[in-house]
DNA sequence: ATACTTGCAAATGCTTTGCAAGCAG
DNA sequence: CTGCTTGCAAAGCATTTGCAAGTAT
């Protein structure tokens, strides 16, 4: 059986989401999301709507901005905020456990993602012994990558 | 010898950052520390503002911005960032051991602080592991707390 | 056909800045 | 006195929204 690719799955689930909240796709909604796909890392509002306008110079900031919202919705994309300014989207993965923390290197602006467990579990700790129940967190380590071509890189 | 308080040791160091830096104490900037720190919390700049009002109801917007800037420079106080919208500031404590996270409460907006080495140490270990040099990090949990007058409380 | 969407422009919310008048050192 | 500060108003950004025209179902 073929794999499907992460445009096949956002597409499904996308579909899925429209269906069941009687909204439409449209041509702007299908460019968006595979310009976002495709570009496999994090985005500014910005940097999409420039890719998107190179396919479609007619499309508005209006409705990446709209877009984008729906993607978070519709489970396909997650809003970071890992500066100030600008929010950053990055494609949701599968399944529960694609939960991951950032780390951001000052210098080049490259982002990793990680996970670790025995972190999360002194999350809970912590919250627990300070009588919270845990829903989530943010993580975000701020250092430098020390890649050779660091520095160089514009992401 | 008596203790200073923390307005004392928060007026010596902003004194310092002045004369360093060939800046005035004004009015203005007196009754804006006091203000701050009697508040003993996460002050928007909204808050401040209106509670400098009620001492000084010249006060302009402007001067609040300007002066908590100011404040983070003279490491007197710091921004934070926690939901999107406005930055809220905190007072800066002693030594080179303050630094902590926060846990946040959804339902009534109590905020935490926490320090946990454990979880300081499994950071800089995740860092080396992915080749950076790690120079700070933000983590802010989200959850509930169960304290009796939640969602009574405004913060 | 119906009602959701789009692109534009205008509005919003937070923060910053230009400027003339005021004040600290 | 000098030049840092202030308050005001206007400008700046990122983002949102009202609306008439366009379009998916």
């Amino acid at each position: 059986m073929a794999e499907p690719s992460s445009y096949d799955r956002a597409h499904a689930r996308l579909t899925a989401y429209m269906r069941a909240n009687g909204l439409k796709i449209t041509r702007q909604r299908e460019l968006i999301l595979q310009t976002f796909l495709e570009a496999q890392k994090h985005l500014s509002i910005e940097e999409l709507l420039k890719l998107v306008r190179a396919q479609d110079g007619g499309v508005g900031h209006a409705t990446v901005y709209r877009t984008m919202k729906l993607f978070v919705q519709a489970d396909i994309a997650s809003e970071r905020h890992f500066t100030e300014g600008a929010s950053l989207y990055e494609a949701e993965g599968e399944g529960e456990h694609d939960h991951h923390d950032h780390l951001i290197c000052r210098d080049c602006g490259r982002i990793l993602e990680f996970e670790d467990p025995e972190i999360e579990r002194l999350q809970e700790e912590v919250a627990r012994r300070l009588g919270f129940k845990l829903q989530d967190h943010r993580m975000e380590l701020f250092g430098t990558c020390t890649t050779v071509d660091c520095e160089h890189a514009t992401q």
